[in-house]
DNA sequence: GAGCACTGC
């Protein structure tokens, strides 16, 4: 560095505020040499008005020792990563956050984005290697790269955003990070979380001595709370009575009441409408128009967009003034902000997800939510300016019934997934492992069994060459299993297709992705949609129809219409398409044979999907009992029967199934035909007979194996569970 | 003859 330089005399992680202020008004950008523009200042004098500003001394002054707690752009100049080829991570819960903040930040350093300042989410790299040292990322993006390199050694220090969230992935990386910072003593780890958490992580990384706490004051207009007097036996009748009486008496400005879910949301907005007007019918002179804007994320884009509308105007000119209501699910509370809203409903109530282990079950629950959620629901009636916000509980239950925090979601999750991204990064003890909260022993427990039965840890729980080859997949382990396998069945690309189409497709309980469905069905041409429906029906199996569609999509990617006409969402055949390259990508780096059979035999090929289908879901099959249509699961023997979604025309013996769904009936959805043979042939662990429950399941299959007299089922195995079967090309990095 | 809180790789 010359004596010219902006950054002359500044020593790393020993700077003065004076010092970053005296650069920040200077003339020169230090991070490109080139002057500031004039709008870099005019920007500068707006930051400089936040709060956190007069305590820049007190960070830097922090920042000296140990774990801390704050903010990137004070860290850039501390760091000086660009002069050590380190560099500085932000992860972010959700991806346009990671972006927009990317885009602000790379504006108020007066960079282009994509240089110094850049980002990194799934399907997209704005980082120019060797020039950005300031990357905002997903917290699972962070969670990708610390499988491949577990010292995470290209940063400098790493900040954890938002982490009162606490996803899965974040939960992840404070427990990899508390125990890496041992070993790495130049790593930095900054976690940044609303107060109520605070506590909670300064003693979890306390490794010799406290973290360090540093408290920003947020910059919110004060929010006045009221409860009811006595408990609300309907909260939805109670919210639209709330929302009506804003309405009538309160001062112009907008409405958020939060409910559960779409038909919820729906309904309520068609009452608050037919309502509204009734007022209004009864009194021109003093109740203004109404608009009510349903928000949850399966609405399109376009209808998403509705919230920013402005209120509609009065009727006449010095009528009464017009209100926006918005009646949104938790998507408001976190993922996105509405500026202008004054009032809150909040009824108290929102769906989570819960894992039950026994079953092996994820499913959604309306449920009560916590102290923490509550006050962020209130807080988004102080954006603009003072508001109200209107609790449909008493204060007393706010006070005893509802919990500090909701539980995080490692507490309510299926984990196969994060077990598997934990041993990849490294983890050697899963139960021991240091977690900011721990999973139940018996959710790990049916994770660790699922990974065994999948061949992807050994007995030992340790990694298997297989399970490395699997954790390269952003799916879950029953997915990337069939993927690996599906050379052997002459079928690679055909379930690239159908891994790529389920990821897009499924909705909740084994994994969920809250993408709408691919078929659509508008409510006035059911029939239309139905009908469509059944055109591009494969009847062995629902896995079988989803790669006709996908094929069909592709034959007639001239026909713009195509899937409009055919009543199918163009959205996520798009999706299905980037994720089916991204998997294919990984096929070839990781050398998997990507291999097709011709369609001259159409039958034995769907043959060969399903069987390559039986060796990653062997577990999630069920068995015919009776001929009522109940079906019983393999092993679990719970009672479910065909999702109605389901297209096979007739009700076969066995079955293999993509998700359990517990709604108004246990259901399986996305079901597919297998033969009984299969399963004693591709996965004799599993279904070895002699540990096997006893029960109408075991007794189906000793029928088949007396059937199959003088033939021992372990020894014409295609796909055993031991891993011990020769491989082409397996790359055990 | 049903239904889909919200993210992420």
């Amino acid at each position: 560095m010359t004596s010219k330089h902006p950054l002359f005399g500044f020593l790393p992680r020993n700077v003065s505020a004076t010092q970053v202020q005296g650069v920040m008004e200077g003339d020169e950008n230090p991070f490109t040499r080139l002057p500031h523009s004039p709008q870099y200042h005019k920007i500068l004098e707006s930051r400089k008005k936040l709060p956190v500003f007069t305590q820049m001394d007190e960070f830097y002054k922090m920042v000296a020792p140990g774990i801390k707690a704050i903010i990137p752009q004070f860290v850039v100049y501390s760091d000086m990563p660009q002069t050590k080829k380190k560099i500085v991570a932000c992860t972010q819960p959700r991806r346009v956050a990671a972006m927009s903040v990317a885009k602000r930040v790379a504006d108020e350093m007066d960079v282009s984005l994509g240089k110094q300042v850049g980002y990194s989410i799934r399907f997209e790299d704005m980082t120019e290697p060797g020039t950005t040292f300031l990357k905002y990322m997903t917290d699972g993006m962070l969670l990708r790269e610390a499988m491949h390199d577990p010292d995470l050694e290209r940063y400098s220090t790493i900040i954890l955003d938002e982490a009162h969230e606490r996803t899965l992935a974040t939960d992840i990386l404070m427990g990899l990070l508390k125990t890496l910072v041992k070993r790495r003593k130049d790593l930095k780890i900054i976690v940044m979380s609303a107060t109520l958490d605070a506590l909670k992580f300064q003693k979890y990384f306390t490794i010799n001595e406290p973290a360090p706490l540093f408290k920003v004051p947020g910059r919110t207009h004060p929010v006045e709370i009221f409860y009811t007097q006595d408990p609300e036996p309907d909260y939805v009748e109670a919210a639209i009575r709330t929302v009506l009486m804003i309405h009538r008496a309160e001062d112009p400005g907008d409405i958020l009441l939060f409910l559960t879910g779409e038909e919820e949301i729906e309904d309520a907005c068609r009452k608050i409408k037919i309502e509204a007007d009734d007022l209004v019918a009864q009194d021109r002179e003093s109740v203004g128009p109404l608009t009510c804007i349903p928000l949850y994320s399966s609405l399109p884009p376009q209808q998403q967009q509705r919230i920013f509308d402005p209120a509609p105007p009065p009727r006449t000119p010095d009528g009464p003034p017009g209100r926006k209501v918005i009646v949104s699910t938790n998507i408001a509370e976190t993922s996105l902000t509405i500026d202008g809203i004054v009032y809150v409903v909040d009824p108290g109530f929102s769906k989570q997800k819960l894992y039950n282990p026994r079953i092996r079950v994820e499913s959604l629950l309306v449920s009560p939510i916590s102290k923490a959620s509550a006050q962020q629901r209130a807080g988004r009636a102080g954006r603009t300016r003072p508001g109200k916000c209107f609790r449909l509980y008493t204060e007393k239950d706010f006070m005893k019934e509802l919990e500090e925090q909701t539980h995080p979601e490692i507490l309510r999750s299926n984990l196969a997934n994060t077990v598997l991204e934990l041993v990849k990064a490294g983890v050697k003890d899963l139960v021991r492992f240091d977690y900011v909260d721990a999973p139940a022993p018996e959710t790990l427990m049916r994770a660790l069994e699922l990974l065994n039965y999948l061949a992807a840890l050994d007995d030992e729980g340790n990694l298997t060459a297989m399970g490395s080859m699997m954790s390269e997949f952003p799916l879950d382990p029953q997915m990337s299993k069939v993927l690996i396998a599906s050379p052997e069945f002459y079928c690679s690309q055909e379930v690239l297709t159908i891994v790529a189409m389920l990821s897009v497709t499924i909705g909740l309980t084994m994994s969920p992705h809250a993408v709408p469905n691919i078929w659509l069905r508008p409510n006035n041409q059911r029939k239309e949609a139905d009908t469509a429906k059944q055109l591009l029906t494969v009847p062995d199996g629902d896995h079988l129809t989803l790669l006709n569609v996908f094929n069909e999509y592709q034959n007639n990617l001239q026909d713009r219409n195509w899937a409009w006409n055919n009543y199918i969402s163009a959205r996520s055949l798009a999706q299905a398409d980037n994720v089916r390259s991204q998997l294919l990508r990984i096929m070839e780096r990781l050398e998997i044979d990507l291999v097709t059979k011709s369609y001259t035999d159409q039958a034995r090929h769907y043959l060969n999907i399903r069987r390559a289908l039986v060796c990653g879901y062997f577990m999630q099959v069920a068995h015919k009992e009776g001929e009522k249509g109940a079906y019983l699961t393999v092993k679990d023997n719970q009672v479910v029967s065909l999702h109605p979604s389901c297209g096979l025309d007739t009700q076969p013996e066995w079955v293999l199934f993509n998700e359990f769904v517990l709604t108004t009936r246990p259901y399986i959805r996305t079901v597919t035909e297998i033969r009984v043979e299969w399963l004693l042939e591709l996965t004799a662990n599993y279904y070895d007979l002699q540990s096997f429950p006893d029960g109408e399941t075991k007794r189906a299959l000793q029928r088949v194996l007396k059937k199959q007299t003088g033939k021992n089922p372990k020894a014409v195995a295609l796909v055993t569970s031991d891993d011990k079967r020769p491989k082409k090309k397996v790359k055990a990095s």
